[in-house]
DNA sequence: TGCCGACTTGAACAAACACTCAAGTCGCGC
DNA sequence: GCGCGACTTGAGTGTTTGTTCAAGTCGGCA
C-alpha cells in the first residue's frame, strides 16, 4: 500500500472530518492538520474549501458499490434480504459510533441550507445511487411482490426510512427507533409479498427464503 | 398586537434564521440585525449563541400544539387521516419555499454534531411531542389498526418518512419523492386496515374512510 | 548543465466570528 | 428628588475563518 498523493490525502481527510464535524464545523485549518498538508498545497490541487466538498462526494458516489453495497450483500442472496442488509449496515455504523455518526450523505444534506447547484447535484447523485442498488433488489424480487407496485417509489422510501431512522437514532442516541424503522420497514415489505402470492403456489412459499430469519 | 419585547424579538429573529440558513451558518450578527437589537442585550438575556438556540427550541415545543398539529387537523376528524394531515402541512410548507425548507428540527438534528446535551435532550423532545400527537391518532384509530400492532413503533416510523421525505425532497428540488413517501406510507397503512377488519365485517368498509365507525 | 512546470512551504491577510464591557437610559419605589 | 436595578448602547476584544502569495524544492527533459 503506496502512501497517498497530498491529492488523495486531502480528500480522505476531508471525508472522514466531515463525517464525523459536518461541513461547516470543519475548517479547512482541520483537513490540512489532519491530512499533514500545507494549505498552498490544498489550494494548489481546490480552487476552494467547496470544491473540496464536491470532491469528497464525488469520491462517495463512485466508491458506493465497492465500498457500501457490495460488502453489504456479501453472502446474502436473496434480494429483499439484500435490502434489509442494506439498512443492518447503517446499524451497524451507529451501533460503532454510539450512534453520533449515520448516513454522511443525509448529514450533509440537510446542512446545506445554501444550495450550490454543483453541490446539490453531487448528493442527487449519491441518493440516486443508493436508490438504485435497492431498486435492483426490489426488481430482482420478481413477482414476490404486486406486479403493480411502483418499485421505484419503494426503493426510494426504503431511503427514506433509513435516513429518518438514522435521524431519529442520532438525536435519541438510542437504536431502537432505526430498529423499530426498519421493523415496520418490514411489516410492509411481508405484507407486500403476502399480497403478491398467487393463489395457487400459497403452500411453494416458505416464510423466509434463504439465510437467517429475523423479526 | 403589541411589539414584543427584546428577548421575544430575538428568539423569533433565530427562529426563523436558523430555520432558513441552519444554526452554523446563522451568526449573532444576523440575529441582531433581523431582531434589530443590539448585542449587549442579546448577552444580556442570554448567555451566549447556544442558549439562543435552546430558547428556540422550547418555543418549538411549546407551540407545536397550538401552531402545528392543531392547524393541520382542523376540520379532519378521522384519525387516520389526521396522521396524513399532517404530512400534507410540511408538503405545503415545502411547496411554499420551492423545497428548500423542510423540517426545522430535523435540519438541526442532523446539522449538530457536537451534541451538547441540552441541546439533544430538546431535539428529542421536540421528536416525542411529534410522535405523540400521531401516537394518539392511532390509538384513536382503535380496532382500525390490527391489535398487537405496536402503535408508538409506527407513531415513530411515520416521522421516519415525513424526515426522509423531507431530505429528499430538498436535495432533488422535487416533491415527488417526498409524494411518493407519503404514498407507500399510506398504502402501508391500508394493508394495516384491511387486515384488522374482522372478517364477519368486510362488507361494512367502504374505500373511503369517514368518520370513526363502529366495526 | 540548465531550465521549466509541478508541487510545497508557511507566513500573512482581511473578513467574520462569538463575545465583553464601560457608559448610559429609563421606570419605579421611596 | 433620589437611588437602584433592569435594560440598552455600540465600540472594542481576541480568535478563527478561508484564502493568498512570494519563495522554495524537486524530478524530468533538452
Amino acid at each position: 500500500m503506496a502512501a497517498p498523493d497530498t491529492r488523495t490525502r486531502l480528500i480522505l481527510a476531508a471525508m472522514k472530518l466531515f463525517w464525523e464535524k459536518g461541513y461547516g464545523s470543519t475548517s479547512v485549518a482541520d483537513v490540512l492538520q489532519s491530512a499533514r498538508v500545507n494549505s498552498g498545497s490544498l489550494y494548489h490541487f481546490f480552487p476552494g474549501k467547496q470544491d473540496l466538498l464536491l470532491a469528497v462526494l464525488d469520491l462517495y458516489r463512485d466508491g458506493i458499490r465497492r465500498m457500501l453495497i457490495e460488502p453489504a450483500w456479501r453472502g446474502v442472496e436473496d434480494p429483499l434480504e439484500r435490502v434489509f442488509a442494506l439498512l443492518a449496515r447503517y446499524r451497524q455504523s451507529l451501533a460503532d459510533t454510539e450512534c453520533t455518526y449515520g448516513c454522511p450523505i443525509g448529514s450533509l444534506a440537510l446542512e446545506l441550507h445554501e444550495p450550490d447547484l454543483a453541490v446539490r447535484e453531487r448528493l442527487a447523485a449519491n441518493f440516486a445511487a443508493w436508490t438504485d442498488a435497492v431498486h435492483e433488489c426490489l426488481i430482482a424480487a420478481g413477482e414476490r411482490l404486486p406486479r403493480e407496485l411502483d418499485r421505484r417509489e419503494l426503493a426510494a422510501f426504503v431511503l427514506t426510512g433509513m435516513e429518518g431512522g438514522v435521524m431519529q437514532a442520532r438525536t435519541y442516541r438510542d437504536l431502537s427507533t432505526f430498529d423499530g424503522a426498519v421493523r415496520q420497514l418490514r411489516a410492509y415489505f411481508d405484507r407486500l409479498q403476502r399480497e403478491a402470492i398467487p393463489p395457487r403456489a400459497l403452500r411453494a412459499r416458505p416464510p423466509a427464503p434463504r439465510r437467517k430469519e429475523r423479526r
